[in-house]
RNA sequence: GGUCCCAUCGUCUAGUGGUUAGGACGCUGGCCUCUCACGCCGGAAACCGGGGUUCAAGUCCCCGUGGGACUACCA
C-alpha cells in the first residue's frame, strides 16, 4: 500500500447529505487518517439541472458538522485543484480530444427520444437494454447531415470487447465480460462530462491511489477501469463497502424515514453519536467495542474488516449511543447544544436563570435519548406547563392520598432551611400524619407536584420547583 | 431480462476447519427504587437449503434458493 494514501469523498450537490454518503466519507476519512494520508472533498456538479449551491453549502456545514475535515477541497487550497467539477471543463475537454485523437470515441446524434424506443423495443424482445451502437459507424458525410439539422452529439466512448477484472480491497476479485456493457456517453451534448469520464480524470489528476465508495457504483467501476487504460492511467485501488439499507433491505431512501444527516441533527442526535453509529455499520473494528471516539476509530480501522452485505439502519441502536453520548456530555456543554431545541420546544432559554436552567438539565439528562425530546421532560418544571395526566388523577383520588398531599403542603408554609432540608422534613412530616409510607406516600406528592406517576427523583424535582411554586401546586391539586 | 455482489440471533456484528457459536441494540425476568430513566445480574433468540472435500465444516468448493446493486445525455 502507498505510504502516504489519497483518498476522496466526491458528493454531488443534488440533495441533503444521506447518512449513506455521509458513512462513505467517514470511511475515507478513517482510511486517511489511519494511514496519515489525505482526504480530498470534490464536488460533481456537472448535472446543471440538479446541482444547487444550496446543498453544496449544506453539505460541506454537515461534515463539518460530523468532524469530518478534509485536506483539500472547498475552503481548503490544495495543489490539485480546483475542486468543483463545474471548474474543470477545460480538462475534460482536453481529455476528451486525446480520445478522439485515439479514435476510441465517437459522436453519437440519437436523441433521447430514439435511444428510449431502442431501450423499449430491446425490453420488449428480453434483450438487455444497451445503447446498440447505432451511432458508431456513421460516415462523415452521415455526420454533417445530422449536424446540419442542428443536432449536437453527445460523445460516445467505443467499448473494449475485453475481460476487466480488478481486485476489490473489500470484496477481493471481481470481474466483468465487456460484451453486456454498451458504448456509453462520456460527453454529453450539452458539453457536460459525465460521471463515469469526470471521475476517472478527476482521480487520476488528483492522484487518488484509493476510491473507497459504496457498493452501487460496483459496476461502473469496469467502465472506468477501461477509461483508465483507454488512457493508459494507472487505476487507483478500489474499494467498495455496502450500502445501507432500510427496514425492507432495500437501499435507504426517503421513503424508509429519516435519511440525510440534516434529519438527525434536527432530532437531536449528537455530531459525535452518529459518526460512532456509521462506523459501527457494516464494520466491525479489533476491539469489539461499541461506543468508541473518533481517535479510538482512527486507531482500529481496517477496510478489510468492512463486512460486505448490506446493512439495516437500526434508529434504535442510534438512540441508544446518543443517549449514552449525552450522558458523557458536561451539563455546559448539554445546556449550550440544548438551545434550539428548547426554543422550538417553545421556551425562551435566554430569559431563564442560567443556574437554574442547569440544574433542570442535569435532573432529567438521564431520560434523554435525543435533544428534540427536552421538551417533555422539562415541563414539569414550569407551573404553565405542568399537566394533570389521567393516571396521577387518579393516584390523588384516594383519602390517603389527600392527607400526605395536605400534610406534606402544611409544613410547606413555615419550612425553612435549604430545599433538600425542607423536602425531607416535609416527607417525614407527611409520613407522620398520614400513617403512609412507600409508594403511598411518594406517589400523591409526585401527582400533586407534577402531574405525572414517573420522573426523576422526586427531592430533586423538589429542588428544582422550590417551595412557593410547590405549595402552588399542591393548592391546585386539592383545591 | 442481463451483468455484478452478497448470505451467522428480529437488527448490527465476532468467528478464518475442532467454540457450550461470543458481544451489542431491541425484547424479557430480577435487583436497585416512590415511579420512570440510569446502573447491575440473568433469559429467550442465529450459522438459507442440498451436495461434495475432510477424521472434523458456520468456516473450503459446487449447485440451488433468497436478497441487493447497477442496467440514464444522475452521480
Amino acid at each position: 500500500m502507498a505510504d502516504r494514501p489519497r483518498v476522496r469523498f466526491a458528493p454531488s450537490p443534488t440533495g441533503e447529505l444521506h447518512v449513506g454518503n455521509a458513512r462513505t466519507a467517514l470511511f475515507n476519512w478513517l482510511f486517511a487518517r489511519h494511514h496519515g494520508g489525505r482526504l480530498v472533498l470534490r464536488i460533481e456538479d456537472t448535472d446543471e439541472s440538479r446541482s444547487s449551491v444550496s446543498y453544496q453549502v449544506s453539505l460541506v456545514d454537515d461534515l463539518k458538522w460530523l468532524g469530518l475535515d478534509w485536506d483539500e477541497g472547498p475552503e481548503k487550497d490544495g495543489t490539485y485543484g480546483p475542486y468543483k467539477q463545474s471548474e474543470r471543463l477545460d480538462l475534460y475537454t482536453e481529455h476528451l480530444k486525446k480520445l478522439m485523437d485515439a479514435d476510441l470515441v465517437y459522436p453519437c446524434y440519437c436523441t433521447e427520444e430514439e435511444l428510449e424506443e431502442e431501450r423499449q423495443s430491446l425490453i420488449l424482445s428480453k434483450r438487455m437494454p444497451r445503447y446498440m451502437g447505432k451511432c458508431r459507424n456513421l460516415s462523415v458525410s452521415e455526420r454533417d447531415a445530422l449536424a446540419a439539422k442542428g443536432r449536437k452529439p453527445s460523445w460516445r466512448f467505443k467499448v473494449p470487447q475485453t475481460t476487466v477484472e480488478f481486485n476489490d480491497l473489500v470484496r477481493g476479485s471481481i470481474r466483468f465480460e465487456g460484451e453486456s456493457i454498451g458504448d456509453f456517453i462520456i460527453v454529453r451534448s450539452n458539453g457536460m462530462p459525465a460521471y463515469n469520464f469526470a471521475v476517472v480524470i478527476d482521480d487520476h489528476l488528483m492522484a487518488i491511489t484509493h476510491v473507497i465508495r459504496g457498493e452501487d457504483h460496483l459496476s461502473n467501476t469496469a467502465l472506468q477501469i477501461m477509461l483508465y487504460r483507454a488512457f493508459g492511467f494507472e487505476p487507483p485501488v478500489f474499494a467498495h463497502h455496502c450500502l445501507i439499507l432500510g427496514k425492507d433491505h432495500a437501499k435507504l431512501s426517503k421513503r424508509h424515514g429519516s435519511v440525510s444527516v440534516g434529519e438527525f441533527r434536527m432530532k437531536g442526535y449528537l455530531p459525535a453519536a452518529l459518526v460512532n453509529y456509521l462506523a459501527l455499520l457494516g464494520s466491525s473494528f479489533a476491539e469489539a467495542r461499541e461506543v468508541m471516539s473518533p481517535a479510538e476509530m482512527i486507531e482500529a480501522f481496517s477496510l478489510d474488516r468492512a463486512s460486505k452485505s448490506g446493512a439495516v439502519f437500526d434508529e434504535e441502536k442510534l438512540r441508544w449511543l446518543n443517549a449514552i453520548y449525552i450522558r458523557n456530555l458536561t451539563v455546559d456543554d448539554l445546556s449550550n447544544r440544548l438551545r434550539p431545541f428548547l426554543r422550538r420546544a417553545g421556551y425562551q432559554p435566554e430569559k431563564l436563570d442560567p443556574s437554574w436552567m442547569k440544574q433542570v438539565i442535569e435532573t432529567v439528562r438521564d431520560e434523554l435519548t435525543a435533544l428534540a425530546d427536552i421538551g417533555e421532560h422539562i415541563a414539569i418544571f414550569f407551573d404553565g406547563r405542568y399537566q394533570m395526566t389521567s393516571e396521577a388523577a387518579q393516584i390523588l383520588d384516594s383519602a390517603g392520598a389527600k392527607k400526605v398531599v395536605l400534610a406534606f403542603g402544611e409544613y410547606l408554609e413555615s419550612a425553612v432551611g435549604s430545599p433538600v432540608e425542607i423536602y425531607t422534613a416535609a416527607i417525614k412530616h407527611a409520613r407522620e400524619k398520614s400513617g403512609l409510607k412507600g409508594r403511598d406516600l411518594f406517589m400523591p406528592v409526585r401527582a400533586a407536584l407534577t402531574g405525572k406517576v414517573q420522573g426523576p427523583e422526586l427531592e430533586r424535582v423538589f429542588a428544582v420547583i422550590g417551595k412557593e411554586s410547590a405549595a402552588r401546586r399542591l393548592k391546585q391539586a386539592y383545591p
